[in-house]
DNA sequence: TTAATTCCATAGTGACTGATATGAAACTAA
DNA sequence: TTAGTTTCATATCAGTCACTATGGAATTAA
């Protein structure tokens, strides 16, 4: 069953992959519509009867950034702990923001750091996204607190507070030029600040 | 002596505070002239005058920003351990990050965490700024490995990395609306992972 | 008072912003 | 073939961007 009318000239997924490069290196609302259909390949009119408007366009690069990794998301899922969970995740974004195919840093946390009023929507999505993923390790930590994995003291708040503070900070580590060594070694030495049962 | 020629109708200081402020809250791309010259109270040919362009302006709002507190830098230079030091400056992060009389996060961590290339020059003054700091964390800790306050085997790299990754993390965690206090707990269980000497 | 200097207010500059109107081109359905 | 539908290429929209030309206003120096 194909659609009716005139089919689209260019492949949806891989513009919308250029989309989020693009997004990923300059920002959004410092990326402009030339620089997108630029690196995308297409005209403007395009972009809009494929993608709806600019902040649709970047939403949907935020949910392909996000869920890119299916992989990662599993092997967290199945986790024994929630130290390797976490330690999972850090190691994961210091591959990420350090990847040579893909801009330095964290799409996230570099793209919607700050903007103006018009785009306060748009950071907030983002925002809600890390606060939903922050919310989920806290959770995480609960249970290993439950089966005594972890001593009783334990604070799950800031002990998940802690590690995404560490992923957003490494974002700026990658994109001032540390290496991927580096961010390894900082996420190990983090790690220390786990606590243990004695 | 009095400088010939009419005299400015505003407080330069002040002007420049409220730069600051507007920068910190929207960023440098994403904060407009007529942003500026509307919470400067002034018109742009005025701003121009007094600060050259945008660009001069931002960056004498980030050197106001960085020397604002001589106290802290004192307090630091003059704490016994690279700890101590570490402690100061994450702690008094977490307080300016949350501050209720300015925007939350960091200056210096939103403003320029993305940009076009045109702002590539502002991104890296930025950049190697941040980098010397965190240089001269790592040269303080060298210090206190060979004054054996530190076990030989510390890596300084990777504890200051830490340092600042948590820092600049606390900025995106701020703006994201988490607490003081959660900030602050989450530095004192950072700093479990700093060495100790048995 | 006059000249020189500097700043302010108004009103704009060209270039770029996100987004679209228009009509031709390419496809499906009847 | 014809009608209906969707996309494409061109050209362009009003609005905003950083920035400034112009002339009057306010000051100091001579």
């Amino acid at each position: 069953m194909k659609k009716v009318g005139r089919p689209l000239s260019f492949d949806r997924d891989k513009a919308l992959k250029k989309a989020m490069l693009t997004f990923w290196q300059s920002g959004y609302e410092t990326t402009s519509i030339t620089d997108l259909t630029t690196a995308m390949g297409i005209t403007a009119p395009s972009l809009y009867t494929a993608f709806g408007d600019k902040k649709q366009l970047f939403l949907e690069a935020i949910r392909l950034y996000v869920y890119a990794d299916p992989d990662v998301i599993n092997q967290m899922d199945n986790a024994p702990t929630a130290k390797d969970a976490a330690w999972l995740l850090m190691q994961h974004s210091a591959d990420l923001f350090t990847n040579e195919n893909t801009p330095p840093g964290c799409l996230m946390a570099s793209s919607t750091a700050s903007g103006s009023a018009n785009s306060e929507d748009v950071r907030s999505y983002v925002a809600d996204i890390r606060n939903d993923m922050r919310l989920n390790l806290k959770l995480r930590i609960d249970q290993d607190i439950e089966k005594v994995l972890l001593p009783s003291d334990t604070s799950a708040d800031a002990l998940a507070d802690l590690v995404f503070a560490i992923i957003q900070g490494m974002s700026v580590l990658a994109r001032d030029g540390v290496k991927q060594n580096s961010l390894i070694l900082l996420c190990k030495q983090a790690l220390k600040a786990w606590p243990e049962n004695h």
